[in-house]
DNA sequence: CGGTACTTTGAGCATTTTCAACCATTGTGG
DNA sequence: CCACAATGGTTGAAAATGCTCAAAGTACCG
C-alpha cells in the first residue's frame, strides 16, 4: 500500500522500531529538508513508525505526484541522493552505539543536529531546540532515560553544553566536538595500553 | 574521486568505520548479491573502507559503465532499490545495537546472515560459512571479543548454535529466532515488571 | 619447529542499568 | 485560586552486564 512521502520543514521528527517486549530504538532522527519515507518511492511497505517530535511542519507528497515527479532525472538522482544520506547518517549512528562511551554518544549527537542545523542557518550562536525527552534521547543512543540525565548533569557541571527544556545551549563547543570523535578522555577513561596502540599502527 | 562500484558474487565482505584511538565499528556486512559503493553513483567520495572477510569473488564495475547502465531506467531504479535495502539492514542494525542485549545481538546476526544466505539458496540444513573472527564479530555488535566468546559458548552449551572455525551450525534455530527477536529471555533476564506491560499496552 | 593469529578462560572492575523515591512544571477541573 | 494528575527531570543505592587485562591453549603455516 503506496503512502505519502513528507519533507520536514520546521521541527523534528524521528523514526521507531518497537520491540516486542516494549524496548524502543530510535533509529533516526530529522530535522528540515530530510524527507521522510523514501521506500515508499518502490512502493516498499515501510517496516518502522515515524513520530513527529514537538510541532512540525512538512511538505506531503502523494504517491502520484510523486510517481511523476520520479520521471525527472534530476529528480530522481535528488532522491537518491537523500537515500545515500539517510544511509551515512544509519552508519554514523550504528558506529556512535557500538563503539561510544555514553558521554561521547551524547556529544556526538548534540554536535550532529548542530552541524545539521547549521548549515540550513536555523541555528543562532550555538543555541538550538532539541523537543525530545531524555527518555527518548536514551531510545535513540542505547542508553536508559537516567543515564542520559547523569551525561547531561555532567556536562551541565564542566560548562560544555546545557540541555534544559528542550533547549540546547552548547557553551564550549572545541571540547564537545572533540568529546563527538572519541578524541577526548570521558570522566574515567584510561590511556591506550599499548597493545591498542600496536593495533592501530598494523 | 569516482571509484568502482562491485557486487559480491560469493564470500562475505564488511566496510567498517575507525575512530582515532583504534577502536573500529563494522557497521555493515555484505552477502552475495550485495553491492558495494552505491555513493558513488553519485561520485561522493565513500567514508568508510571495505574489507573482504576471507575469500570472495566479484564483479567490478568501473564508473564509466556504471554511469551507461544507470541511462537505464530499469537499473537506476534496481540500484535505488539497493539502497533502500541497505538502509534498512543500518536501521535494524541500530536498534539490535541500542536495545539488544549481547546474545540477544549475536543470535540477531546469526539469523540474519541466514535469512539472507538461505534466500539465495546458498545454505545447507542450516549451516554456513561465516569467515569472522570473534574480534570482528564484536566490532560488528559493539561487543568485545572475549565477551563474543562467551555468549558464543553458551549457545553451544545450550545447543543453539555452535561456531568454530568460521563455521556456523545452527542447532535449535525456533529458539535462536526467538532470542533474535527480543522475545526469549536471556541467561539472566527478569521477567518483565508490571509497568514495562503497562507501557505496552498503552 | 617457531611464529602468528585466534580462541578460551578467570579475576577484578567499570560503566550502565534497575528500581525507587522525590522534585518541578504544567495543565485541568472544581 | 487550589487541589490534582500527568509528565518529565533528578538522584541514590544496589545489581548486573559487559569490559579489561592477563595467561594459557589451539591451530595453522612457512
Amino acid at each position: 500500500m503506496p503512502r505519502y512521502v513528507y519533507q520536514l520543514r520546521t521541527g523534528l521528527a524521528y523514526q521507531s522500531h518497537r520491540l516486542p517486549d516494549g524496548r524502543r530504538a530510535i533509529v533516526d532522527l530529522f530535522t528540515p529538508g530530510n524527507v521522510v519515507g523514501l521506500e515508499t518511492i518502490l512502493s516498499l511497505r515501510a517496516s518502522a513508525t515515524v513520530t513527529a517530535a514537538g510541532p512540525v511542519k512538512y511538505l506531503a507528497l502523494d504517491p502520484n505526484s510523486l510517481h511523476r515527479l520520479m520521471e525527472d532525472r534530476q529528480v530522481a538522482l535528488c532522491f537518491t541522493s537523500l537515500l545515500i544520506e539517510a544511509r551515512r547518517r544509519s552508519e554514523e549512528l550504528v558506529a556512535r552505539i557500538a563503539r561510544f562511551e555514553a558521554p561521547e554518544r551524547v556529544a556526538a549527537m548534540l554536535i550532529d543536529l548542530h552541524d545539521r542545523l547549521r548549515r540550513r542557518r536555523l541555528i543562532a550562536r550555538s543555541s538550538y531546540n532539541l523537543h525530545l525527552t531524555q527518555q527518548q534521547i536514551g531510545d535513540h543512543l542505547g542508553l536508559t532515560g537516567a543515564h542520559v540525565n547523569r551525561v547531561l548533569r555532567w556536562f551541565s557541571r564542566e560548562d560544555i553544553a546545557l540541555v534544559k527544556g528542550y533547549v540546547v545551549i552548547i557553551r564550549d563547543l572545541p571540547r564537545l566536538r572533540r568529546l563527538a570523535c572519541g578524541e577526548e578522555a570521558t570522566e574515567t577513561r584510561r590511556t591506550p595500553t599499548s597493545d591498542r596502540i600496536a593495533e592501530r599502527v598494523s
